[in-house]
DNA sequence: GCCAACGTTGGC
DNA sequence: GCCAACGTTGGC
């Protein structure tokens, strides 16, 4: 599992968080097994992915060091039940926070963690409804707090708590969102899709998009050429 | 380190 | 509700 769960108001959980920041010994974090992406069986040769140069170990890995300064970040806009918790979270959700801000707790991946990992204060992220009637990119927010614990992990009663994740050792983190704003109109994925397939075909800013490319990640990077190619669309009458 | 079996994501 | 895609696990 992996989708981002039910995020929590701003404030409440302050005081987990010292757990790993500060241990004394600096232990060995076994930067974790990235789960080497082995070339999919049956898959296309992955292709370069843009004008940015990028490493071996950052091709192979389908990631780039400062490459990515926006994001897309996935989450349930309607009510499903896991492990008997709700996990719905819509962008209304969000805009009804304290703040307008939330965590983004729950990710469960690695490469999906990865990437809140390289998340910076201020850049933006769209805001995707996934799992849903229509999904697609509803708006727009801010990250507003760097990667930090995922307290949730630990929790026996969270949808998403992990029993092999140590305090001393925590595998899973989460960064603070900020709701910007919403986008000027609903942009689906079947909109997204038919850019995406024409553009892959004859060329264009979305042709490696990770919506298409690598579907199933719920924190994914997008380039600023994508961003803003998306961003363009919300002026495109339909 | 390989890979089959299993589990999850998420569109349709 | 189905199921393709693909990440994870564990036996060997």
């Amino acid at each position: 599992m992996s989708s981002p769960q039910r995020k929590r108001a701003k404030s409440e959980p302050a005081d987990v968080q010292k757990v790993a920041d500060k241990t004394s010994k600096p232990l060995k974090v076994p930067e974790e097994k990235m789960p080497t992406k082995k070339k999919a069986k049956g898959t296309a040769p992955r292709r370069k992915s843009s004008t940015k140069a990028s490493t071996i170990e950052e091709e192979r890995t389908g990631t780039q060091k400062n490459v990515y300064t926006y994001w897309l970040m996935k989450s349930e806009p309607e009510s499903r039940l896991e492990n008997g918790v709700d996990m719905k979270f819509g962008i209304e959700d969000l805009k009804g926070q304290p703040n307008q801000t939330a965590c983004w707790d729950g990710v469960r991946n690695y490469q999906a963690r990865n990437f809140m990992k390289d998340m910076k204060i201020g850049q933006e992220a769209f805001f995707y409804h996934s799992n849903c009637k229509e999904p697609g990119i509803a708006g727009i927010m801010k990250i507003v707090k760097e990667a930090y614990v995922d307290h949730t992990q630990f929790a026996k009663k969270d949808a998403h708590y992990d029993p092999t994740s140590q305090q001393e050792n925590p595998k899973w983190f989460m960064v603070d969102v900020q709701f910007v704003r919403m986008t000027k109109r609903f942009i689906s994925l079947a909109e997204l899709k038919r850019y995406y397939q024409e553009q892959a075909a004859t060329g264009g800013p979305l042709k490696n998009i990770a919506l298409f490319t690598r579907s199933r990640l719920s924190v994914q990077p997008l380039t600023k050429e994508e961003y803003e190619f998306i961003l363009s669309l919300e002026d495109v009458k339909t």
